[in-house]
DNA sequence: AATGAATGAGTATTCATTCAT
DNA sequence: CATGAATGAATACTCATTCAT
């Protein structure tokens, strides 16, 4: 059960000074760096304020609680999972939808290769953390998103509902990529598995399948 | 002292007699109740006890330790879902692979609307058992199934390196009736998740797209 | 603290029958047999009763509780340690303190040969059974024992407060067995820690030293 | 998450400022009391606390575990005991053989009556804490100082195997003073223990008795 | 007599959080 | 602002003992 005693899961203080943003980079470091290396388990705040060098005090000056250090790890991950996503969806209406889903598959490889352990440990081992995880959060702004950008090609989709097509193919994307960092490293690195997701979504929202051996190249002229 | 190492997450006897059993029950029934209720951070070993009307020392003879609770709950729903796998499965080499597909899916999603809440604590709240873990167990003997079905209609499929694809499908497939459960449940119920689900892995792996429309009749005829 | 509940550390009936004087038998047996194996901390009843082959409620038939297995395994320990001074110390008066004395040690020597890691176990790392005790019980009918031998030979002695010697003698000597069976086995079973003890201890009560040398053949002469 | 094998029986970190040592030593009071009063089944990290005034929390700030206590407790004692000992041996080449047993027996009784009740319980009730037991450690320095000792008077000794000599005589000596402090603690008080174990040791060693009567005069000329 | 399921008080230990300095 | 000593509620698990069958 999520409780919270305090509102949580948000910076205490925008760190606006120098000295305190160091701070709070050292502390995100060290949690981070504990996360990938003991797992949830071994992320205590104690160790922590040591790891990073800090007391438990100054944690506690910049992070209301326990919740709120993950919080933030969250929001840097998702920061960069929508810093590609945002440009790529702004140009959709100019290109063709299977250049668009393929740039957005592509860059969701690249965003969950970046530290995919950090990834991993957050989304299998981190509790729930309330209304303001970043699953939720992220997941419905993603699909908005996406859902912008395939109605400037409304004519190209061959689908009924547009809203649960969209729901589906996020979801599908983000899970298969998310799963194949720890299961398929290989496929995800060689574009493989960028290969035949963009067959598969793309097949299915334009009912046009994009002929396995040609897609790569159909998609890039 | 002989310490055993625990091979936790396995029940600690065969429940034979009857009134063993019956404790064995009414203490995964407990166990069960407070996850959904209040999740993982409410289940504890004392209170599932006490839930059950049992001691802790009665919860302790049938369970090595929490993990194996967990483990135990877990089996018992991984089984749930293999049961309509394994029949459908069978019967793939004397059915058109569409019809096969719309099967497994719409019997996973009949699966998972069986205790949905207990369902999702389990997946999302739970934290990872080690080996034993079902995700790990289950999505891999899932894998097997599915492709031992698919290539008894290999001449139907498209796809390159059928053991991607196949992980690709059952992943997709697998977590977007998943979510579903908390984010679509009308979708589900009504039919139109395992709808777009089925077109989308059937026009992937065939290559051929369902229409939208004709799709159901088109499956079954 | 000795919190004794029960009488305690009795067994509960003479074992008369046939029956029970077999599974009192075999309790013990197990009893043992878990103590040197896995120590003190492995002594649990139930483990005591499962090995044994028979149920808890069986053990607790013969043995009111815990504490009173203990004492019977104790009991039979001592038993062996008292056989031989026994004898000894009843022919003390027809022969030399010198040969008595060595007799005594001899004995006890051999005595701590029989399961030496019971009797380590025994003595080291089983709590203290409050007066039934049997360091205490032993101690104290051991020294009785060698002050009335020791009596039938007083023109050899040269002590003051006999009481207080034998007290020592005896006490060493049990000591430094006992230790020996730890620290010093070689010495144990060569017969050269027997030697040194009668020496130093025949020394001390006669005043008289036996030479270092000769003592073996003086003392057989 | 990094497991470390606690190396038990140290105190955790250096007492070094003051509220820290003054907690260390309120605890270790506490836990003094606690378990002359009621023995080592009383001995629970939270009543020790307790006793103390100072919350579990606190307790293991100072200690990782409640072996660490009794290994503080254990390590005090030795000090105690080692402490004169250090001081008698380094005299030993200039003074007679008699004269130095006799001050090491004293001193030795002298340690064992400051707070004997203490003293008893650790070594009586307290189970073996592995290599880092005082009574392992202790011994063998203690063995190794004395042989040291008597190694700057060889030629006053009459005995064949000086190792095993030493073993027997620091054992006895620690044994019987030890079990003196509960059964004749008059005749440890008035030196008429100390008198006797002087003599036997030094009969034993030097081939030489004291003379009952002489021997206090004797080892002072 | 024998069984073994059930009991539940008791224990060591952790860790998020506070607050006096 | 920073420190880190102190807090104490909470938790998994054990085991001697009982008693209905």
């Amino acid at each position: 059960m999520a409780k919270l005693k305090k509102t949580s899961a948000n910076p205490r203080k925008a760190p606006a000074q120098d000295r305190s943003r160091a701070t709070v980079d050292v502390i995100l470091d060290a949690a981070a760096r504990i996360l990938v290396k003991g797992g949830y388990a071994a992320f205590t705040t104690n160790r922590v304020a040591e790891t990073a060098g800090v007391s438990v005090g100054s944690l506690y000056q910049y992070f209301p609680n326990k919740e709120s250090l993950l919080g933030e790890l969250m929001r840097r991950h998702v920061e960069e999972l929508e810093r590609g996503m945002v440009a790529i969806t702004a140009d959709a209406a100019k290109r063709p939808l299977a250049e668009t889903i393929r740039a957005l598959i592509e860059d969701n490889v690249r965003a969950h290769l970046v530290d995919p352990a950090l990834h991993q440990v957050l989304s299998e081992e981190v509790p729930r953390l309330g209304p303001l995880d970043w699953r939720i959060a992220y997941g419905s702004r993603a699909a908005m998103r996406v859902r912008a950008a395939l109605e400037t090609r409304r004519s190209e989709l061959a689908v009924g509902d547009l809203d649960l097509a969209v729901y589906l193919v996020t979801g599908a994307v983000e899970s298969a990529i998310h799963d194949a960092v720890a299961d398929r490293p290989d496929d995800l690195r060689s574009g493989a598995l960028t290969e035949e997701l963009t067959r598969m979504i793309v097949g299915y929202l334009t009912g046009k399948p994009l002929s396995a051996r040609r897609s790569l190249r159909a998609a890039a002229e």
